[in-house]
RNA sequence: CGGGACGUGGCGCAGCUCGGUAGCGCACCUGCUUUGGGAGCAGGGGGUCGAGAGUUCAAAUCUCUCCGUCCCGACCA
């Protein structure tokens, strides 16, 4: 390709309200603009390497059996009506009529669909089978944000497998695994495999693989002592016991005035550890009393995944007042039987605590959790702080932020039983196939290379996914000699098939250079009168910055060497 | 959905307080000079000032409504 006619509109500005470090380099590199939020064109430069990024998963998808199919996006309301997740993706769902007035949606993800064309399958002997597309996905975001990281509209790989049992299923399982670890090192993406909640999906074994990075969004629990991670809805950590003086007979109602938060109670010679959280939350409708420490933070994803709620929130103080008789600050679970009271695995044994006494201005001391609150369920709610201990191994476990680039899990018999995904088995009874799903979300891995390979100057694309694999630079496209070179150059590696860019474009050697770099291109030959009067061309990569002097005819053998390897 | 900010050529911004008919830098076009790290000079094109309504002789500027965009939080396979 020659620079000339090639079209990589670059900014010497990013745009001012772009914040993400991917999101201002891919703007002003001419990779991407916003059409409007949530909704990015991709202009030459990122859909070259959206089709690198897609090309090596599919190559590692091909690689485990996987078999490329292409669904609908636009979806009947009653199919995600059958499975009930109309109803769980909530507002997450792009709804539409048709002219018949027939509710439809644009598709979130496709389970739902891949359990009906399941249907096809009916004897045990055309299992395994594992399926996917590289398609669009529709979200309304509540909030896009950072470019390409979070969007509205954009390219997931998304897979599912097919088994006739749970060995079957596990087998899928590592495949795709195994798949995704290759594709990421492939984009030389360090994503860590961890533990997740697998949401409203539904399903166990999730892994989620997790980029580090600053403007990622999700919290990681990581170990490195023995390599624990988890993604902190899920994260477990272990606590330092806590020797509690014996309560006494009965909680102690006392006066706190204007008390209404752990840190001010904790002032008052209550710490915070010694205090009971209490926490209103409607799930499914039902008001819940959630209790955890009072140093500690309630995980609403947890909350949701131990009661199996599927809309959560906190009561509103109306609520509140109108079920216990006071506002929060004052809340607590004693003498509460009408209402189901959660508690969090760090509460148990625990006595002699603080809590709200239900009535402003008021709170209970003396409190033996288990002997004086009517607790229904001990589950774990609280998220891990940095400084918790490893529940493996010990050490200090730390919390970074992430980019969820991969997500894996099993759905079992979910969406293939409501479907009627069933085969015969070699008995002739039928059973409901188990499935796997597995998700990558394209243009979100094009912005974490992004966020994970640049400096002060530009991005600095792994040649796997570059948009180019070479720029060659005329420094003087005035000087004859020095065209011919370059163009002989390009030529000759265009013929060993390399990806080039020329840059032929009269402008001045410092803009070509720094676009080169903008852009990110792994490797440039820089083509100039002082080089060609010795014989020898520059070679530059781009992440190293170190100039090579290579004689002009050896370049074609040398270039070729270096890109293949 | 709660809180905050912003909306003026493609990008970055000024002008708004105190109404008088739109300006700067970059980018773009033409010419000349220049050319190894974002050139100089000269000339030029491009903006219903987010939209609508109102106040006024007169609105980018004041008022109201709406729309859009970003940030923090909530939420998020």
């Amino acid at each position: 390709m020659r620079w000339n006619s090639f079209f990589s509109p670059t900014l010497r500005d990013a745009p001012s309200d772009a914040e993400a470090v991917s999101h201002k380099l891919l703007v002003r590199g001419g990779f991407i603009r916003q059409l409007h939020s949530g909704h990015y064109i991709l202009l030459p430069l990122a859909h070259r390497v959206r089709k690198k990024i897609i090309s090596i998963i599919e190559t590692e998808m091909d690689a485990i059996g996987g078999q490329q199919v292409q669904m609908p996006t636009l979806q009947t309301a009653s199919m995600w009506q059958k499975s009930g997740r109309l109803e769980s993706m909530g507002d997450i769902m792009f709804r539409l009529q048709d002219r018949h007035g027939t509710e439809a949606a644009l598709g979130v993800t496709a389970e739902e669909i891949f359990a009906i064309a399941a249907t096809e399958i009916t004897s045990y002997k055309q299992l395994p089978q594992m399926w996917y597309q590289i398609h669009t996905k529709y979200r309304d975001e509540a909030r896009p944000k950072s470019g390409l990281l979070r969007v509205r509209e954009f390219t997931m790989k998304d897979a599912y497998s097919f088994d006739l049992d749970e060995d079957g299923l596990d087998a899928s399982f590592k495949h795709q695994h195994e798949a995704y670890t290759k594709i990421f090192e492939r984009m030389d993406l360090k994503a860590i495999p961890v533990e997740a909640s697998s949401g409203n999906m539904g399903g166990s074994d999730s892994i989620e693989f997790m980029v580090q990075a600053e403007a990622g969004e999700d919290y990681t629990v990581i170990c490195n002592g023995c390599g624990y991670g988890a993604n902190i809805e899920k994260a477990v950590s272990q606590l330092d016991p806590i020797a509690d003086l014996e309560a006494p007979e009965k909680p102690a109602k006392f006066s706190t005035p204007n008390i209404r938060t752990i840190a001010a109670l904790a002032e008052a010679g209550h710490a915070a550890e010694n205090q009971i959280k209490t926490m209103v939350y409607v799930i499914d409708g039902q008001l819940t009393l959630a209790l955890v420490r009072g140093d500690h933070l309630l995980n609403e994803q947890k909350l949701a995944d131990a009661t199996g709620g599927v809309t959560i929130r906190q009561a509103n103080s109306e609520e509140t007042v109108r079920l216990l008789g006071a506002e929060p600050g004052s809340l607590g679970g004693v003498g509460v039987t009408e209402l189901p009271i959660l508690a969090d695995l760090a509460l148990r044994g625990r006595s002699n605590m603080t809590t709200g006494a239900n009535e402003n201005n008021f709170h209970l001391s003396g409190v033996d959790i288990e002997r004086d609150i009517d607790i229904k369920e001990w589950l774990d709610l609280r998220s891990v702080q940095n400084g918790d201990r490893c529940s493996e191994c010990g050490d200090l476990l730390k919390i970074v932020t992430t980019i969820e680039s991969g997500h894996i899990f099993k759905l079992g018999t979910k969406y293939a039983k409501t479907f009627g995904a069933n085969i015969l088995d070699e008995n002739g009874k039928s059973r409901t196939v188990l499935m796997g799903s597995y998700g990558i979300g394209v243009e979100r891995a094009i912005a974490t290379i992004v966020e994970t390979h640049h400096d002060e100057k530009g991005i600095i694309w792994p040649i796997t996914v570059a948009p180019f694999q070479v720029v060659i630079t005329i420094v003087q496209t005035k000087d004859e000699e020095s065209v011919r070179i370059g163009e002989e150059i390009y030529e000759s590696l265009s013929e060993e098939g390399i990806e080039v860019l020329l840059d032929d474009r009269d402008a001045r050697p410092g803009v070509k250079f720094a676009d080169a770099e903008l852009i990110g291109i792994p490797y440039r030959i820089t083509v100039g009168p002082k080089g060609i009067a010795n014989g020898v061309i520059e070679f530059v990569p781009r992440a190293t910055g170190e100039t090579a002097l290579i004689p002009i005819p050896e370049v074609t053998s040398y270039i070729s060497e270096i890109v293949r390897t």
